[in-house]
RNA sequence: GGGCGAAUGGCGGAACUGGUAGACGCGUUGGACUCAAAAUCCAAUAGUAGCAAUACUGUGAGAGUUCGAUUCUCUCUUUGCCCA
């Protein structure tokens, strides 16, 4: 028999969807829309198998969906700025520009080959002049609105990729990209006031019934509200120093007070300028890292000042004011009162320097005379040794009975902090999208007239130069608006900015005139169904909502606050880690698997280490190459194996086996519809089937139901009982009389999840017009008998098939007069029966 | 340390609102075809006992609710992710 000819059938059914512009999407307000977007990749040179999965999964939701009679909005582009554009460019010589296109043509000729139902005449790339422009545009409207602003101040520097980091970008105090340990450095930045909306971006998650619970929390927790109090310590000492304001979220536990502490870079640092102690300490303290975890692992060191500072509920304890390293000028007021009892940081600094340690929480299954001794105790209890606060639940009763108290003596006042700080957007690099401004002779800012738009990049540039490429460009640099001179600005901006508003671009890719076209966007938004990897759970996704609002903010016209009315996050691809016996990592073709042990494929003598499955990296060289499997297994095949094993939330564990029983399950199937094809063409129609039609009504209703809940993994395994089914019906069957009519809807269900296929096999059939998803009959599914479980004492013993909708009394009859239940009944007396109608009756015995 | 999730055969995983646990695939074993192998096809495949019918055990551990729990509640263990 004549084998499938994948390619030959691939490439036809692409040049036809090519030609034809069969995904090519348009308003229809008679038609019900649906966006489906995927997270666009960033050109790095060719796809990976993470693409693959997620945009296979896009591509299943977008062809059912359009099976379903949605007009779906299906794009693509390319997040095309960025530093590995620049980094690759300067090691080889090369224009950034060059460098990008070059694989943006690569990749998109991969994703073609997989044959996803995208409209290409939408497609957008970033780095783009007519994307940025309007880029800046919405840039120059933000600083209008003042939710752009410029400020001195404190920034994470990565000193390997020489640029600014946003505090998102800093895992672990390093660098995401370089891995460089970041620095502390002092630097005039651009900032996206997206602070300004704490409250709004956290009272939205509740709206985004589509989101997964795990991202939404995440975000909760990165915006980080905490409910908490401002209180005014009044000071004492030879500074023209009156009071500090600290910000703490446990004021209850302000008895326990034994040190005020502040930052180095608090104001009344000014006074200790010329303190050469101070200057060194100051230097320590820029050494430990800016993160929370460095903070509470690290040492705790102080510098003491000649304050002296008064408890505002005791105005007779006095305790000194200190410079701690572990105390940031961004959290609060750069100020916090210590109370080491209860604050593990506190206590660590309280025992360094020989502080108090008073009291006053107590666990509530411990004693009154309970006292902190090893570690801070942190958790619930009843508030102790604290005079009139004595006796309070801690911390929910005692927070808010201490702030009433400290509010009505004019003390403090109750307060709402978030940990989500403004978006610092800068970066000096060459390779993003220039921001618009110019600086006069005083430095003053003057945003560039919109009708000079865009800035466009300098091209043929000199990257080899150290810092930002741009700061060295003179001639670029100045500039004359309305006759007047001016220097540019040369950061660029940050590249998430351009993936912040992409997908309102991509509803009307060809708008002139602005970013998006308004009844463009009044159709196609929100996107009903965002798909891509959890990597990008607060960075991206939040700073897309800002976006949003940002637009929002001030704007009649615009109406839209959440982007993405649905959120799904898929798992990542994984391969088992190979190492040879110099621990250097290998990749999979270079090992051969010979008798169940892993060897070099060029010395078969040489025992592979076999490391644990991790997601497919580069640098473990654990990856394998889409291309490559495409051209060897097909795509459809690839598509079948990328679904099948793992349900697409959970990461999926590559196997070649897997791969290559997907490619026999497609040779199969061709087998399969050669013989069917036969039968159809060659054979009179006989009777009805009904059960093979009743078959198909399930499949459809199961197909339907999998692919609504993203259940794709049991779509494949539907798609093997299908086979199953089938191939003992035409082996079996004389009755084909529904054959056509119910094999057309059998394709129709597969054509999302192999769509090449699918398609070819309907066309041979001439059953080509009129594609849509089919619909079931109710009155197929209800199955006329059941398998009815009878039960003794709660226990399986008999599984009977009977007509469905039988009563209790004459399955009774039925169940006395069979053999193999008279053992268990004869002998004893039923004490109690339970029917559940068409599904199991249990009779209680007597022991 | 805090938050959230997860735990089902040798493996990946199914199981509707509490009602037949293990769908489907991989792997393994046996068989057919073959001089032989590959490919393909057929059969078996949770464990224990049994020729078998069948019986008992079984969804991380322990308790609870229930006629009945993979599913609900509590405690614990392990593990993953996020934040620190």
């Amino acid at each position: 028999m004549e084998r499938y000819n994948f390619k030959e059938v691939e490439n036809k059914w692409q040049k036809y969807w090519s030609d034809n512009k069969s995904f090519k999407t348009q308003i229809d307000k008679s038609k019900k829309k649906f966006y489906c977007l995927e997270m666009f990749p960033y050109p790095s040179g060719k796809i990976h198998m993470g693409h693959v999965r997620n945009y296979t999964i896009g591509d299943v939701l977008s062809r059912f969906k359009k099976l379903c009679g949605f007009n779906v909005l299906h794009p693509m582009g390319w997040d095309a700025f960025g530093m590995p554009a620049e980094n690759a460019a300067r090691e080889n010589k090369l224009d950034p520009k060059d460098w990008t296109n070059k694989n943006i043509n690569t990749m998109k000729d991969q994703l073609k080959k997989l044959g996803l139902s995208l409209d290409w005449d939408r497609e957008i790339s970033t780095c783009n002049e007519d994307y940025y422009k309007h880029q800046q545009n919405f840039f120059l409207d933000l600083l209008e609105k003042g939710l752009v602003y410029r400020k001195e101040n404190y920034v994470n520097w990565d000193p390997i990729d020489e640029t600014v980091l946003a505090n998102e970008q800093v895992i672990d105090g390093k660098g995401w990209r370089s891995g460089a340990t970041v620095e502390r450095k002092k630097l005039s930045q651009w900032f996206f006031n997206i602070s300004k909306f704490s409250q709004d971006l956290l009272d939205g998650l509740d709206g985004l019934k589509g989101w997964p619970n795990k991202v939404k929390t995440m975000q909760k927790n990165w915006i980080g509200k905490s409910f908490g109090c401002e209180i005014n310590f009044e000071v004492e000492g030879d500074l023209p120093v009156k009071t500090i304001k600290c910000f703490t979220t446990r004021p209850d536990t302000l008895f326990g007070f034994s040190f005020l502490a502040v930052s180095v870079d608090h104001e009344i640092s000014d006074f200790y300028k010329k303190d050469k102690d101070f200057l060194k300490f100051k230097e320590d303290c820029s050494k430990t890292g800016t993160t929370e975890e460095a903070i509470a692992v690290g040492e705790k060191i102080g510098f003491k000042t000649n304050l002296i500072a008064k408890n505002p509920l005791n105005p007779d304890q006095k305790v000194p004011v200190y410079f701690a390293n572990f105390v940031l000028m961004d959290y609060g007021f750069g100020a916090i009162f210590g109370c080491p009892a209860h604050d593990q940081r506190d206590f660590d600094f309280a025992k360094k320097y020989d502080l108090k340690i008073k009291t006053v929480v107590k666990p509530n299954d411990q004693k009154d005379d309970f006292e902190v001794v090893k570690e801070a105790y942190s958790g619930p209890g009843k508030i102790i040794n604290s005079d009139f606060l004595n006796g309070l639940e801690a911390p929910d009763n005692s927070v808010l009975e201490t702030i009433k108290i400290l509010e009505d003596k004019k003390l403090g006042k109750k307060q709402i902090n978030y940990r989500l700080k403004d978006w610092g957007v800068s970066r000096q690099r060459y390779w993003g999208c220039p921001i618009p401004v110019a600086y006069d002779s005083k430095g003053k800012i003057k945003p560039i007239p919109k009708s000079m738009l865009p800035v466009k990049l300098p091209e043929n540039i000199d990257l080899s130069v150290k810092g930002n490429p741009l700061d060295s460009q003179k001639e670029w640099k100045e500039i004359i608006i309305d006759g007047k001179k001016y220097t540019r600005e040369t950061d660029t901006l940050d590249t998430f900015v351009c993936s912040s508003w992409y997908y309102l671009r991509f509803c009307s890719p060809n708008e002139k005139n602005y970013g998006f076209n308004k009844d463009e966007i009044d159709y196609w938004m929100p996107v009903d169904q965002y798909i891509g990897g959890v990597e990008h759970a607060i960075l991206h996704l939040l700073y897309s909502r800002f976006f949003m609002r940002a637009i929002d903010h001030n704007n009649e016209e615009f109406n839209i606050k959440e982007p993405f009315q649905s959120l799904f996050t898929q798992g990542m691809v994984c391969h088992e880690t190979y190492k040879d016996k110099n621990n250097n990592w290998l990749s999979p073709d270079e090992v051969e698997k010979i008798n169940n042990k892993f060897v070099l494929k060029n010395n078969l003598k040489e025992i592979v280490k076999v490391g644990p499955s991790e997601s497919m990296s580069k640098s473990k060289k654990n990856v394998v190459d889409p291309e490559f499997i495409i051209n060897n297994y097909g795509a459809d095949s690839v598509r079948l194996f990328i679904l099948s094993d793992s349900p697409p939330e959970k990461d999926v564990q590559w196997s070649e086996q897997g791969m290559v029983s997907s490619y026999k399950f497609i040779q199969k199937l061709w087998i399969l519809h050669k013989e069917i094809y036969y039968k159809i063409t060659h054979e009179t129609e006989d009777d009805a089937d009904k059960d093979f039609e009743k078959f198909t009504n399930q499949l459809i209703v199961k197909f339907t139901n999998n692919l609504e809940k993203f259940n794709y993994n049991v779509i494949i395994a539907n798609m093997y009982e299908t086979y199953n089914y089938l191939i003992s019906f035409i082996k079996n069957k004389k009755n084909i009389k529904n054959l056509r009519k119910n094999y057309k809807k059998i394709l129709i269900c597969f054509s999302p999840v192999i769509p090449h296929f699918s398609n070819e096999c309907l066309s041979q059939l001439n059953l080509t017009s009129e594609i849509s998803w089919p619909e079931y009959k109710q009155n197929l599914l209800e199955d006329i008998n059941v398998n009815f479980v009878i039960q003794i004492n709660g226990k399986k013993r008999l599984i009977i098939n009977i007509k469905k909708g039988i009563n209790e009394e004459d399955l009774l009859k039925i169940v006395k007069k069979d053999e193999r239940m008279k053992k268990y009944l004869n002998k004893k007396e039923i004490k109690k029966t339970i029917f559940v109608k068409d599904r199991l009756i249990n009779f209680l015995l007597n022991e």
